[in-house]
DNA sequence: ACCGCGTAGTCACTAGAAAA
DNA sequence: TTTTCTAGTGACTACGCGGT
């Protein structure tokens, strides 16, 4: 399972690693980046243990498409590895971990855009007859993402009988902390996954499968294919796609449930004291401040529609000049 | 020949826990 | 509270396979 290393530092990963595991760590992530460290020790052909400044500042560098927050994780990584070295006898440089700021803005769709969207998943599942295609169930697994704003990942493992389609509920099951939480959906989707279960149920094929989402023979899909077909559809739709880590990803649906969630309890008049911690809980956040930066999120995209809820309940949404935007999970 | 899938791998990002 | 650190997972690609 573990890679070897090469460097005259092997030995000292490795018993690191061993120190860092035996302590609950599970420092997967972490190997990796040890790996590329001994890479770098061992083209430089350093012969005693010990990090110099030098050796620190070229496996600090920042590599040319890189984003700050991805180097200061590397680095903390080898910060840790020279403590470590320390610690044993090696005297070692300890690299100083840059400032960084979080970059990224969620994509929020339009209304418009999510109906466009829609109509072309369903174009496309007419016009594909494939036996394997995820296309099968690319547009409930869309409408269902959209408007219940669960995560892709959790929409892939749900099994048959996490849906309720009498009651209209369906259930997460949280295998990291053995929690489970339910999630009420509107009819119309209610609707949706009926049709799809009535096909679904109707393919001899597919007898005996637990999983909610699987192509026609019966398979199993990983997630990268409903992310192929989001590009796909994405790009079918007209909405550009803003290149590697930037465009609208499959994880925006559930930034734009949030939002447009939010907006319309606005709409309603509702008062946010309550309705916030129902959408949190809705989301399966453990606390209150990740749900509040989808309300700076709703701020920033729907201005007049603050200022018009600012006057009946001042406070409630953020000065934006004043805040930055973070993305919220 | 072509298309779409499965798999595995790299790189990147964020939430939340832990430490200070 | 703020800073530091880890866990977990998302974004994306290459390659090979099998069905049409």
């Amino acid at each position: 399972m573990s890679k070897p290393f090469y460097s005259v530092y092997g030995r000292s990963i490795k018993e690191f690693l061993t120190v860092k595991r035996s302590l609950g760590f599970k420092y997967q992530a972490a190997e990796y980046e040890l790996g590329n460290f001994d890479k770098i020790a061992y083209k430089r052909e350093e012969s005693s243990i010990g990090i110099t400044k030098e050796l620190a500042s070229e496996v600090c560098a920042r590599h040319p498409h890189e984003s700050e927050k991805s180097r200061y994780n590397r680095i903390q990584v080898v910060r840790q590895l020279a403590f470590y070295l320390n610690d044993t006898g090696h005297a070692s440089y300890i690299p100083k971990l840059p400032l960084f700021k979080s970059s990224y803005t969620p994509y929020v769709f339009t209304k418009e855009e999510v109906l466009k969207i829609f109509s072309i998943a369903d174009q496309s599942k007419a016009n594909n007859c494939n036996l394997r295609t995820g296309m099968f169930f690319i547009p409930v697994l869309f409408r269902l993402l959209y408007s219940t704003g669960i995560r892709t990942g959790e929409a892939m493992s749900l099994s048959i009988n996490d849906i309720d389609v009498t009651h209209n509920v369906l259930k997460i099951r949280d295998s990291k902390n053995g929690k489970e939480r339910l999630i009420p959906f509107s009819k119309s989707l209610s609707e949706a996954l009926q049709d799809y279960l009535k096909y679904r149920n109707q393919r001899p094929a597919i007898k005996g499968v637990n999983h909610l989402f699987v192509h026609p023979a019966g398979g199993v899909n990983g997630s990268s294919i409903a992310y192929r077909w989001f590009r796909k559809i994405l790009f079918s739709s007209g909405i550009s796609h803003q290149g590697k880590g930037a465009g609208p990803r499959l994880h925006d649906f559930r930034h734009t449930f949030a939002v447009h969630s939010l907006v319309s309890m606005c709409e309603q008049e509702l008062d946010l004291y309550y309705s916030l911690p129902i959408l949190s809980t809705y989301l399966g956040h453990q606390s209150l401040a990740a749900t509040d930066k989808y309300v700076r999120l709703t701020a920033e995209m729907y201005p007049s529609l603050i200022k018009s809820v600012n006057k009946i309940c001042p406070h409630i949404f953020p000065d934006l000049n004043k805040t930055q935007c973070y993305e919220a999970d």
